[in-house]
DNA sequence: AAGAGGCTGTTATCTTGTAACATTGCCGCA
DNA sequence: TGCGGCAATGTTACAAGATAACAGCCTCTT
């Protein structure tokens, strides 16, 4: 589940079920933390969920307006915030666009693969890459509280 | 020089050193590749290394309408844009902004350590974490191109 | 002199994100 | 029953970050 949608984000697969299973997730999770998944944040928690590639404000905008004529701005980012909080999506920095957590549940800062072909983005958990961001940390006497890691290039399939 | 920069981001030293040796090298290096550091450029340079918190464009953009009445943000992002891609500034893609390289010279992209207290951000330059980086891509069939890392926390200094 | 290319000027606009205050709806409690 | 408080959402306006598109200028070359 979490772990296989970690690992075909830049392949064909049944998408439907990585929605499903996110959104399933995210309910059982805010169920367990007492916070509320309200229609408006499993809507844009689902849109932003539409695709493996990371998604604008503005787009989720777009299309959250559609089923819900009152949307603005704020109205987006407060749901998206909500979602980064609860660790449900994240944000990728380096595009401004926002990314459905594979991992929800734990806390953690993602590490992430972006093709800059085919925009698909892979969230990788890689114990080894953990530890050296920490160690390259702690060589500097510095005290590491959010670590943003985003890998841009070539997924396997638009390499070859 | 470089490597003493990196190390004293986040502590008192004589900063005028660093913008000196900045501009110096700076210079160098364009005038090796060819390319021309106009005054202009090396006035938004200048700007950037002021201290060693990242500057954002708007915020180069006031110091530079000081000396250039005429500068716009097309001014500032062309220079901007100039200076990364000869490796002498770097974007700091979690905050909007740009940082002076301490590195110049040798193309890279950058690891740094953010200091949320004081802002203060050091560029490090770690072979390990650079390897678990390569690694990380690697092993998920991914052929790195840009590699974006950014630890933000507190510094030594902030966190005593 | 003509043309090409690189740099800067200039205007306008687009994208991303937030401030600030109003309104609604629910829940606990007097 | 009504009131106070709180969380969520509505609404308006704007701030902050970035780029498009075209114009002008200078230098070098032929």
């Amino acid at each position: 589940m979490a772990a296989q949608n970690a690992v075909h984000a830049h392949t064909s697969h049944n998408h439907r079920e990585c929605i499903d299973d996110a959104l399933t997730r995210a309910r059982e999770i805010c169920a367990v933390r007492g916070v509320q998944l309200t229609p408006l944040r499993e809507k844009v928690l689902q849109i932003v969920w539409r695709s493996h590639k990371p998604v604008g404000a503005y787009d989720v905008l777009d299309e959250l307006t559609r089923s819900h004529k009152a949307a603005r701005p704020p109205t987006v980012y407060r749901a998206l915030d909500f979602l980064m909080s609860e660790g449900l999506i994240h944000k990728i920095e380096s595009l401004n666009a926002y990314l459905g957590c594979t991992e929800a549940g734990a806390t953690h800062s993602g590490q992430f693969l972006i093709c800059r072909q085919c925009g698909a983005t892979e969230e990788i958990v890689d114990p080894k890459l953990e530890t050296a961001l920490d160690q390259a940390a702690k060589r500097a006497h510095f005290i590491a509280e959010r670590k943003v890691v985003e890998i841009s290039g070539l997924c396997a399939r638009c390499a070859a």
